[in-house]
RNA sequence: GGUCCCGUAGCUCAGCCGGAUAGAGCACCGGAUUCCUAAUCCGGGGGUCGCAGGUUCGAAUCCUGCCGGGACCGCCA
């Protein structure tokens, strides 16, 4: 139940009624009125701009239209109260009954509280991590790990029908390195002292298996011939290693893809040549020049006539070549075969959780999606910007020419999937976000993950107790929601009806850390109110002398611990009984 | 040179497809514990929303320019 929405159709058969009558224009569009949440409670329950928004189409003055409007509104037996306000809002104060029925639904929708069908099943295709297989991954992917992730439960639980995808970058430069990474490892399984690793390989101990795995698997067999028969064989095995790695970091933060996609299958099966073709029977690419960049000097480049994309034309910067000057395709040509790929599939949104770093990219992307699919795929690239770690308000050093960076898996380890993934979201995807190792694990109101999951361990240590203390027959029977009026319980009673709109909202936006703050802020409600019982014992959950309140106050909790839960189960954290 | 992101209270940040008197936490000051976990809560002071224009009935929010901070900028991925 979202009483936004309530109200939102309420307006609606008003206006309705309105333009049957001929006081508004046949071809009036309400679709950009709004029913919200006023900024101050004083104001009501609900209120709408809908006045404002069609005075200049009615040909009225707002505050006529709105007085209009009131008196439409004003017999419902949902809506108690109707003002008009300001330049024209209308603010509705809610019958007392309304908050019964919203309380019932939540208990009634249990897990389910604040799904929605507005995504209509539309398939979306959320493509997030994406980190080559190269080694086991650093805590700069778990900000997009995370993100990428708790996205994609919000848009599942807001009617989309998501699949999860992971990019592997096996094809290129960066995973022949890995191959002779893993090579020299190989001849130190079989006993060959390799000395210290060379500049350009990567030095991690991580490859050391991968060379026993070699040394199990070939024998000495490999060691004699030449690189461009070992390498394709080696490398297989060893990307085949890092993946494994790699979902295994991933698994310890309690993240599943559905798609693993292999860059290397677009080039094998022909898939670019397929894509570029398809652009190129648009027109879309030519053979040309490219100006060097300006304000950098162009210390290695070289003029050359390439093959390129035609981005200029969807509003990027600059056309994008398709091939490297030894022939073979770009990064951005796989790209092309890839966004090509997955519009065959049928998705009506594609989603790219990328590094702040990879900005440029959007908009080439944007054109790629533009030229191919012709407006009827939305693209929607989402960018997280740089976790800084601490540890006690110390900056954490990392080097990553030395290889010295903390891992995923570090992390993890210290602190629990439940934190780093809470911290990961408590910042918009676009800021950048502080990480302290020490202020996470805090139990203060300091840190937000213990603030939330304190509130969920107490509301199940009141049932506890209650189930402990109170004779059973006491327990049942029905409970009856009008009699939560006080000031802190009316306030959670609304926090509570935000849910829906807030879920909706933040999938529409793409934006998960909304959840985050919007539970910070159930949090907040809740303990103000049970520290409001400690000054007025009348306030607790558990009365003894009335058992029909301490059943709906009961009954209360179980609906605010399906909030926090729910909540919580969207990004991933999990719910505690104690703590 | 260009592109993208950011600029809101002393600090860290929210601010919902533009909406009413701009919010929260921290810090600071002052309070609450015979209690279902005080691991918490209540009250108080504190802001020219970077600057200047524009659009609008109405701008922190949209547009333009400028200032400041960050990221990126063919043949790496």
């Amino acid at each position: 139940m979202n009483i936004f929405q309530l109200v939102r159709d309420h307006v609606s058969a008003a206006l309705e009624r309105m333009r049957d009558m001929n006081e508004l224009p046949r071809d009036t569009d309400f679709s950009n009125i709004a029913t919200e949440p006023p900024r101050d409670p004083a104001h009501g329950d609900v209120t709408t701009n809908a006045a404002l928004a069609l005075a200049k189409k009615a040909g009225m003055k707002p505050r006529d239209l709105a007085e209009r409007l009131a008196g439409l509104l004003a017999g419902h037996p949902d809506i108690a109260q109707v003002e008009v306000a300001g330049p024209g809002f209308l603010n509705m104060r809610l019958d007392d009954a309304v908050w019964p029925r919203l309380l019932q639904a939540v208990l009634e929708a249990g897990e389910d509280f604040g799904r929605s069908a507005i995504g209509r099943g539309r398939k979306v295709n959320v493509e997030y991590v994406s980190a080559n297989p190269t080694g086991p991954m650093h805590v700069g992917h778990v900000r997009g790990a995370v993100f990428g992730d708790a996205l994609a439960a919000l848009l599942e639980f807001t009617g989309h029908a998501v699949t999860r995808e992971y990019y592997i970058n096996d094809a290129g430069a960066q995973v022949e390195v890995l191959a002779r990474s893993a090579y020299l490892r190989y001849r130190e399984a079989l006993g060959e002292d390799i000395g210290d690793i060379p500049p350009g390989l990567y030095p991690g101990d991580y490859l050391k298996p991968v060379g026993r795995a070699l040394a199990e698997k070939y024998g000495p067999a490999l060691l004699d011939r030449p690189e461009a028969e070992w390498l394709p064989l080696v490398r297989d095995v060893a990307i085949a290693a890092m993946m494994e790695l790699i979902r295994a970091d991933l698994a310890a933060l309690g993240i599943t893809h559905e798609v693993f996609f292999s860059e290397r299958t677009l080039h094998d099966e022909g898939r670019i040549e397929a894509a570029l073709k398809e652009l190129e029977e648009r027109g879309l690419v030519y053979v040309g020049r490219l100006p060097p960049p300006k304000g950098k000097p162009p210390e290695d480049w070289e003029d050359r006539e390439q093959l390129l994309f035609r981005a200029t034309q969807f509003g990027d910067d600059s056309d994008r070549p398709l091939k490297k000057s030894d022939g073979s395709y770009t990064y951005f040509a796989a790209d092309v075969a890839y966004l090509h790929d997955k519009i065959g599939r049928g998705y009506d949104q594609l989603v790219y959780v990328l590094g702040a770093d990879h900005g440029g990219y959007a908009k080439r992307l944007e054109a790629v999606n533009a030229a191919l699919s012709e407006g009827r795929v939305r693209l929607v690239v989402r960018l997280c910007q740089l976790v800084r770690l601490f540890r006690g308000g110390q900056p954490v050093k990392m080097s990553k020419r030395a290889g010295e960076f903390v891992t995923l898996r570090e992390v993890v380890d210290e602190v629990g999937p439940d934190v780093t993934r809470f911290m990961m979201l408590t910042r918009k995807n676009d800021a950048p976000l502080d990480f302290d190792f020490e202020k996470v694990r805090e139990q203060s109101r300091d840190n937000p993950v213990f603030y939330v999951q304190y509130a969920h361990a107490r509301i199940c240590s009141v049932l506890r107790a209650a189930e402990r203390e109170v004779a059973a027959d006491e327990l049942r029977g029905p409970a009856d929601f009008s009699r939560l009026g006080d000031a802190a319980e009316r306030a959670l009673v609304r926090r509570i009806a935000a849910f829906p709109r807030l879920l909706e909202q933040a999938a529409a936006a793409h934006e998960p850390h909304r959840v985050a703050f919007w539970l910070l802020e159930l949090a907040g409600d809740f303990h103000a109110l049970w520290n409001k019982g400690k000054e007025f014992p009348h306030l607790r959950f558990i009365v003894a002398d009335d058992p029909e309140l301490m059943r709906t106050r009961l009954a209360f909790l179980r609906a605010i611990r399906y909030c926090l839960a729910n909540g919580l189960s969207i990004l991933g954290v999990r719910a505690v009984d104690e703590m």
